[in-house]
DNA sequence: TACATCGTTTAGTACAAACTAAACATTCTA
DNA sequence: TAGAATGTTTAGTTTGTACTAAACGATGTA
């Protein structure tokens, strides 16, 4: 038997580029994580590039991607000028601040645009029946993001009490 | 003052359609929805086509999509050939549904991978240090992958129940 | 100061996804 | 049965994104 180790890790590394590219990051985000993830130690920038088989340029930017987003950190080997990295083990820390991260860009930008349109229209006066129609769809939609906003945040929130919490719910939830 | 109504809606529309591509959905989905939540009544096809600027062949495709999605429902009207659409209005079936379009297709397949790959390395035998230390961080991964399915099938599980249920969860988290 | 070693940036390329335009199939109507 | 109205499918175009290759800048070393 004697399973190819290096095999099963470049499978492995392939699985989680793909879950990457299906979440919307990038595959090569998800190749560089998986290939830290599976390293015992800290790993520089030319390792990554002889494991991922990407370019240093690709690697540059994606690495400063998944630094910005938590789920690695750079780990400075002393007496060595080359950049370190390692892969966070916390999962639930690394989710807290992709979710925080999607909070801020073009998401919230969008939902206020929900809000401003409710605004104006109530603002409005008028009383065409189509105005009282559209105030009322708009209304529930925006309940609707506040809901998942306070959802997120509370996530968000969350800390080291993480996997506790995550199993609470889950039982009220059965 | 008199706003103009069919600013406000068109501002919406684009509104709609920058969130859904932000979340990974064609915009033309987003646009086709919008227009639809802000009808009062069902819309046929050409009406799409009208109001959202796309051309039958992509309002066809979406429109699929967004039924098959749970989004927008078929609503044939009598005497009529045409196929006409309403906006689903409780979003949080809506939720559910995409939920478990999701959890099907590419997502559970790469999952598996790292079952797999977990598998393989139990089952490996040998007691290189190296392996022990894969065992581990693949069963920690696991783990976290294992929580979110159970919460997404959680979520994906709760009916009229809904809105009472997130309220009770923010609570919690509170 | 010259040279080597790294990481970043930039210009160009490859690829995937969503759309348009138009041919096509189907169903109703005169 | 001919023709009109409607929805779907297909081929081709556009667009955006992630990548490669290579120039560049910066930092250490002989």
């Amino acid at each position: 038997m004697a399973e190819d180790l290096g095999q099963l890790k470049q499978d492995f590394v392939s699985g989680l580029s793909n879950i990457s590219g299906f979440w919307g990051f990038p595959k090569g985000m998800g190749a560089i994580f998986a290939v830290l993830y599976l390293s015992p130690g800290p790993l520089s920038l030319d390792e990554l590039v002889a494991r991922t088989g990407l370019t240093k340029g690709a690697i540059s930017t994606n690495v400063r991607g998944l630094a910005r987003l938590g789920l690695i950190h750079p780990s400075a080997q002393l007496g060595d000028r080359r950049d370190y990295y390692v892969a966070e083990t916390d999962f639930y820390r690394a989710v807290r601040a992709i979710l925080q991260e999607r909070r801020n860009s073009d998401f919230d930008r969008a939902i206020a645009t929900v809000q401003v349109t409710l605004e104006a229209l109530e603002a409005g006066g008028g009383s065409e029946p189509e105005r009282a129609f559209l105030i009322e769809r708009l209304r529930a939609l925006k309940e609707f993001f506040d809901a998942l906003d306070s959802l997120v945040n509370a996530v968000a929130r969350l800390d080291s009490l993480g996997l506790n919490t995550v199993q609470t719910i889950l039982k009220i939830l059965k």
